[in-house]
DNA sequence: TGTTCTACGTATAGCGTTCTACATTTTCTG
DNA sequence: CAGAAAATGTAGAACGCTATACGTAGAACA
């Protein structure tokens, strides 16, 4: 039912047009453009400044048939995160000075759209992708990788394979969190976690979180008040859950949450019921985000340094688009930032 | 210096290969791709037949260098508004039974990022793009919609453009603000505004915001109060303006922010100097973005339905695409969502 | 002075599509 | 049933670039 108009658009400035300006041939052009081996300065000088006065740009589409498209791809769950936006600083500082691109895909957390968007940045022959937390199969994602250099980010691989990850140590992270909170004086403490409908379970960041926080409650004597709760992204969801949980015979008297956009939630929720934090309970998230800071929220968070990650997955993708096939993982240590909402008990 | 190993994957399965498949001629696979006149039923079945078993898939960049990519770009200015995610669902729901692909360019507020960005998408034969408040200038801007199909979000013109144009009544949403600020008893209302350098003021949305604030103000009687105070988009300098206006001989009653974002960000100030809210302030934002609802926030905002801009930007996008060339503007009614933030003055 | 390298350029065959021009078959018309 | 018109299919030339294979000149060597 389309019939949809050419979408070709006449008078562009090709390597053709250079090569007369400059009097040569189109390979030497490609060449200069290349930096390939055998060209003169003379001929590389000449080369420039004809690009320059023509003002040309070589056209990712063309190239992609033949050579790279010198675009990354960067595919995120949400747009609501902010997290990400720390990832996404650390990545454009680390392609700065490259002829690297990046474009984002956004999968909206859903495995479909995650796949398609996986396929179609393949299909734009881009050169490399980072993903983060992957909703798809493990095996999917091995397909993927051997198709295009892969780098995930957020995803705890159980072996070697073929493609790199980047995260911080979410167990320590976690671990972290009790302990903090076990200083504070804080004891019946719960955590709230995500729950994804048929994910690969193993591998997600928020199992990690969820071995450290049981190791550290068993290390810490609190085996009996291990209490995990799982709610879907939504805000009303993860708003029912929270209240559940608090209006139960006996409250937690401090949440850990998987990442501080639920934290916020949490809060939202205790003020509602009338609950002071940390007066009647503590809150901690996970990411440290600027939202954290905020004095009406003053969540104490996990940093694992977005910055960082995005750097590292960054700089991997390219030594694997150099040709590297050993895996690297890449681990960052986290640490605490401690804020008004877990404050230490009074006594 | 550079050295790039060459990125081609071989093995994909092409037109070619299907047409094999299938018994017939190339040309008659890229008919029934398209959707193109001239194909039997018959021929159609079996073409699709083999592509199926074959798993192919066209390859977009070699579509680049004939017809369309079926790409389409969203340019953002950053990851951290949350308002931008409701406009991307909306788009999302308007592409979503095309062949249409959607992938996003962060410009990070700066223009010659912006700028970069917008070639690269051209280079990268995309087939149209939308961008939510560019900042390079409007020659600039008509440059690029003269080379690819532009949607504009967020950006109101002069004059009719070789763009189409998707707002809301920014001046309409300042007076509502103002309109319900003073019905709440309120009359020393300041505008807290954007502060950018060198951009084309004259189409920005805060600068409509800030013609509405006034003439709402003059029509209460309040052209006394008029403040206008503008600062960075970063949290440093947001605060201080706020701390300063906070902290004045004769503070603002109510503060409206040109978006939500900024808001929180002026709760913060307030509570950190002892100010409650909406007590001793009122605080108002614009976007009615999901934070508003939280409890410890409970801002009073401005919906302007992103979902609906979303929506209507990819429509027009799409129509532009297909050979529309008379400029449209699309403009919706925003509307106040009063929170507890602005509540009426007791007495 | 030949001969062999090395450095520098060029010609040109693709890459996977689209789409025009044309050939052939089928259907319609009177 | 002839002739015209419509329907269906094919060949093949682009599109802008990359990269291999090759040519040619000058330098180095014997």
């Amino acid at each position: 039912m389309d019939n949809p108009v050419a979408g070709r658009r006449p008078g562009r400035v090709t390597i053709k047009d250079v090569a007369a300006d400059a009097g040569v041939s189109v390979a030497a052009v490609s060449k200069v453009l290349r930096d390939a081996y055998g060209v003169s300065d003379a001929l590389r000088a000449k080369v420039r400044a004809s690009m320059q006065k023509l003002n040309y740009r070589p056209l990712a589409a063309a190239r992609g048939m033949r050579g790279q498209t010198f675009t990354l791809g960067f595919l995120i769950p949400d747009l609501h995160n902010p997290f990400f936006s720390d990832i996404f600083a650390g990545m454009t500082a680390a392609l700065e000075r490259t002829q690297y691109q990046m474009l984002l895909g956004v999968s909206d957390s859903a495995e479909p759209h995650e796949k398609a968007l996986m396929e179609s940045m393949i299909d734009r022959q881009m050169d490399g992708v980072m993903v983060i937390g992957p909703r798809m199969p493990i095996d999917e994602i091995r397909d993927f990788a051997a198709r295009i250099p892969t780098v995930l980010i957020a995803h705890h691989p159980r072996e070697d394979e073929n493609f790199d990850t980047v995260n911080n140590n979410d167990r320590h992270g976690a671990e972290l969190v009790v302990q903090h909170l076990v200083a504070g004086g804080y004891r019946n403490i719960a955590y709230l976690s995500q729950d994804i409908h048929g994910a690969n379970l193993e591998t997600m960041v928020t199992t990690e979180r969820e071995i450290g926080y049981r190791a550290a409650m068993r290390d810490a004597g609190l085996g009996k008040y291990i209490r995990v709760v799982k709610a879907m992204q939504t805000s009303r969801e993860t708003q029912a859950e929270a209240r559940q949980l608090l209006q139960a015979r006996t409250p937690p008297e401090a949440i850990f949450c998987w990442t501080d956009f639920i934290a916020l939630e949490v809060l939202s929720v205790a003020r509602e019921l009338g609950l002071s934090v940390p007066g009647d309970l503590a809150v901690v998230g996970y990411d440290n985000t600027s939202y954290c800071d905020l004095a009406q929220n003053s969540l104490t968070s996990i940093d694992q340094s977005g910055q960082v990650l995005g750097l590292q997955a960054a700089r991997l993708l390219i030594e694997r688009i150099r040709g590297r096939t050993e895996p690297e993982n890449f681990v960052m240590t986290p640490r605490v930032v401690a804020r008004n909402s877990s404050r230490a008990k009074a006594g």
